[in-house]
DNA sequence: ATCTTGGCCATTTTT
DNA sequence: TGGCCAAGAT
């Protein structure tokens, strides 16, 4: 009876969720061949074993910074499953992003096998998701539904704020999309939206309306944004308890990663669905809590216990990770924070042998002295023997990358920047998504604007204000509208015909849709499209890589066996692996991006009141605010094992202005015995012979004057001094060697390549990364030889 | 219908 | 500084 139960339910064929009644629970390991104490567990200090061995009722591990977190969720996760307390499909394991999910799948699957496979483990959006797809029908989530991204979502909400007369001047897309998106956190559909809720003044007090109205397109297009995948669960689980039943019955152990990153919607369907078996093991540090401005509420952490009575309460504070300079650094700078439950890291470990190297702190002229600073500093670290790849360049904003990247292309240094384009984000990629979209879903009235005149049909506005309006009269989707014109005579021919030649090469995707393997089709449908052919036909320098990512997409196709799969990931997890730089290199991301990673030697740039802390965060939010950015400080510092290298500029240029800014607070508030501060800005001028701009400098750049005097020849100063010449400047340029074919050069916006063809001061170039461009020769330096 | 120009705006963090 | 959108020219 039992083995029968545990046949029939198999993920992925649990079509009706009742079959799930009691006869699904393993069969118990019997007690002889339970050991005493499983190999798994060894090598765990007495609170982790505890956090792992503790298995029923609610529990909070409160787990530090390094003090073996995912250590604990893969062991516990394992243990689980290893003793048979439950069966894999009956443990839901919550992560936050997919790199943790992967991670954890990994993990978990060289600890006990492949059953790993078969635990719902992934991001709460992916898990909402796949409870959609079985029984969303039942709160009008019809099969095959998309899910929208970011610019889905603007270009859905655009033509409905247009509508409603809002000036999109004074109030912005992404303001409004932002605060439909908080009310989505909080769990709230239109109707629940507060009265007192300040936000509903937005948008000339239409705000309510216009998440109306916007819900009500996504409905029609039958499409979810990633708030929806969550609400419309709890809006599942309320309407139909029985639905709810069978999840709670099936899930016996809920694991969750990064609790106080979790917003009231999350809370609220991990709530639901604990209130079964009511094991509920949630991994948190408040002192980490860094999304708070995507709706994340570290109260979750704080009323953990409230939300789940009698719930235990763990705390990791054995730091395995940094070293005690490190440690103290990061704790003293945290203890400045009043709202926090408290913990006291303790180094431990290998890594508490010795002191360590205190965090340097150094002081620059500005941002570009800053890049190179850096830089140098990478490189001496890298004779020293530390790998590139444990390196880790940590800014506070995504735009602060570009000043590192230019200076390792000009040194270069290889490196890689994380949570840049992402593959599916290029226009080629969405593109060609669309397409197949249209296909899956013939509602999807944003993939047919994307694509109804992509490549050029000779279906431009005019085309589709008709189809438009078509479309509107009769409340039929675009491509319905577009294929009943076909038999009225309101288009032109000319227009007429194009459109039926497109809606008939869509039918004929669809019908070959079960004909042909996802790869095949998308490739047949770029070549009959005239897609593929608009890019190869296509004399940009950017053209070519398009074509090589349309082929790669077909290769990740063929690994789907449907096209429904493909599109779901692609929209969740699809990730820019596209560069994932082969060989070591240093990593450049945000601060944000880099939580839970570590590395040996950690660069913190840009700690200048204003940019860190950040000045629009304090604007809006305060004291809360302020307690943020000295969490995600505390992240950065923490992210290392041995060395942290903090630097603050005194100038930087910001949009066309020079700005000054004083060394942030958190600088100070690294205790002093831990730090050790230095300033280059002196140093500058003393040692560059002519000094009298330096010295007669007021450590202000005055922005009326014109660049030559100042900024270029600042530049070029600088790169004489270490031997690269900067011709771009000046005049200098007959200094430049004559290059000819087959000089190695690089270029700073193109980085390294070899000169193939010159002519006179023009230069053809087959640059490594970008390809065959031509340039001025000014623009390159030689490179002399390696050999 | 597509290409070009000029004015405007902006930079926080992302599943 | 540059990237984007809206309005003009061919």
């Amino acid at each position: 009876m039992k083995g029968a139960g545990l046949c029939r339910i198999v993920p992925g064929m649990m079509d009706d969720p009742f079959d799930l009644s009691d006869d699904f629970l393993p069969e118990p390991v019997p007690a002889a061949d339970r050991r005493a104490r499983p190999s798994w567990l060894d090598g765990l200090n007495p609170e982790q074993l505890q956090a792992v061995t503790t298995t029923e009722g609610p529990l909070l591990v409160l787990s530090g910074a390094g003090t073996g977190k995912t250590r604990v969720l893969t062991t516990r996760l394992s243990h689980i499953l290893a003793q048979r307390l439950a069966p894999p499909w009956g443990c839901l394991c919550v992560t936050f992003t997919n790199r943790a999910a992967r991670e954890m799948r990994e993990r978990v699957g060289q600890m006990i096998g492949p059953v790993a496979e078969q635990v719902w483990l992934g991001t709460f959006h992916a898990l909402g998701v796949r409870i959609l797809r079985r029984h969303g029908e039942l709160v009008g989530v019809r099969a095959g539904f998309t899910i929208l991204d970011s610019d889905d979502q603007n270009r859905l909400l655009k033509p409905l704020v247009e509508q409603a007369g809002v000036d999109l001047k004074k109030w912005p897309l992404p303001a409004l999309m932002g605060i439909i998106q908080r009310w989505k956190d909080r769990g709230w559909l239109p109707d629940a939206v507060s009265k007192s809720e300040a936000s509903r003044d937005a948008a000339n007090g239409r705000m309510v309306e216009l998440y109306t109205a916007y819900q009500q397109r996504l409905h029609e297009v039958n499409a979810c944004d990633f708030g929806d995948l969550l609400l419309h669960c709890l809006t599942l689980f309320r309407t139909h308890p029985e639905v709810l039943a069978s999840y709670q019955q099936q899930f016996r152990y809920i694991l969750v990663d990064e609790y106080q990153d979790t917003n009231v919607a999350q809370s609220l369907w991990l709530r639901a669905l604990a209130l079964g078996h009511r094991n509920i093991c949630c991994v948190g540090d408040d002192d980490q809590s860094i999304y708070s401005w995507r709706g994340a509420e570290v109260a979750n952490i704080l009323r953990f216990e409230h939300d789940y009575p009698g719930a235990q309460i763990i705390r990791l504070e054995r730091n395995y990770r940094s070293t005690p300079a490190i440690l103290g650094a990061a704790s003293g700078l945290i203890r400045h924070n009043s709202d926090r439950l408290g913990k006291d890291l303790r180094a431990a470990g290998d890594a508490a042998q010795e002191r360590g190297d205190r965090v340097a702190i150094h002081g620059l002229w500005d941002g570009e002295a800053e890049a190179r600073w850096v830089v140098d500093r990478i490189d001496d670290q890298q004779r020293a023997g530390v790998s590139l790849a444990s390196m880790a360049i940590l800014v506070r904003a995504g735009f602060q990358t570009r000043e590192f990247e230019e200076r390792l292309i000009m040194t270069g240094t290889p490196y890689r920047v994380v949570g840049g384009l992402r593959f599916y984000e290029r226009a080629e990629i969405r593109d060609a998504v669309a397409y197949l979209r249209l296909i899956e879903q013939p509602a999807d009235d944003l993939a047919f604007e994307r694509v109804i005149n992509t490549p050029k049909r000779g279906l431009g506005d005019a085309a589709l204000q008709t189809i438009h309006l078509a479309a509107r009269a009769e409340g039929v989707p675009l491509l319905t509208a577009a294929r009943r014109l076909l038999d009225t005579d309101e288009m032109k021919p000319k227009p007429r015909k194009a459109l039926a030649q497109f809606v008939a090469m869509i039918d004929e995707w669809a019908a070959l849709r079960s004909a042909m393997g996802p790869g095949e089709l998308t490739g047949q449908m770029l070549a009959e499209s005239g897609y593929l052919d608009m890019w190869k036909k296509d004399r940009s320098p950017e053209a070519p890589g398009r074509v090589e990512n349309l082929q790669e997409l077909v290769a990740a196709l063929e690994e789907f066996d449907s096209l429904t799969g493909f599109l779901e990931h692609i929209a969740l997890v699809m990730e820019n692996d596209a560069k994932a730089g082969q060989g070591a290199a240093v990593t450049v991301m945000t601060l944000h991006a880099a939580k839970g990673l570590e590395f040996d030697v950690v660069f913190l740039p840009g700690w200048e009141e204003e940019v860190f802390p950040n000045r629009r965060a304090l604007d809006d939010g305060g004291l809360k605010s302020l307690e943020e950015e000295r969490r995600l400080a505390y992240v950065g510092l923490t992210r290392a094992r041995k060395r942290v290298f903090v630097t603050h500029a005194a100038n930087r240029r910001v949009f066309n202005q020079w700005q000054n800014n004083l060394p942030s607070r958190f600088i100070e508030e690294i205790p002093d015995e831990m730090k050790e501060v230095s300033s280059d800005t002196g140093l500058m001028a003393g040692s560059h012979g002519r000094s009298e701009s330096w010295s007669s400098w007021n450590g202000q750049w005055d922005t009326s004057r014109p660049p030559s005097t100042g900024w270029q020849e600042r530049k070029a100063r600088f790169n004489d001094r270490e031997g690269l010449s900067w011709q771009g400047a000046g005049k200098k340029a007959s200094s430049q060697p004559s290059l000819q074919r087959g000089d190695r050069v690089v270029h700073d916006k193109f980085g390294y390549g070899d000169v193939v063809i010159t002519d006179g001061d023009k230069l053809e170039v087959m640059f490594d990364t970008v390809g065959r461009k031509k340039v001025v020769a000014s623009f390159v330096t030689v490179v002399p030889d390696p050999e």
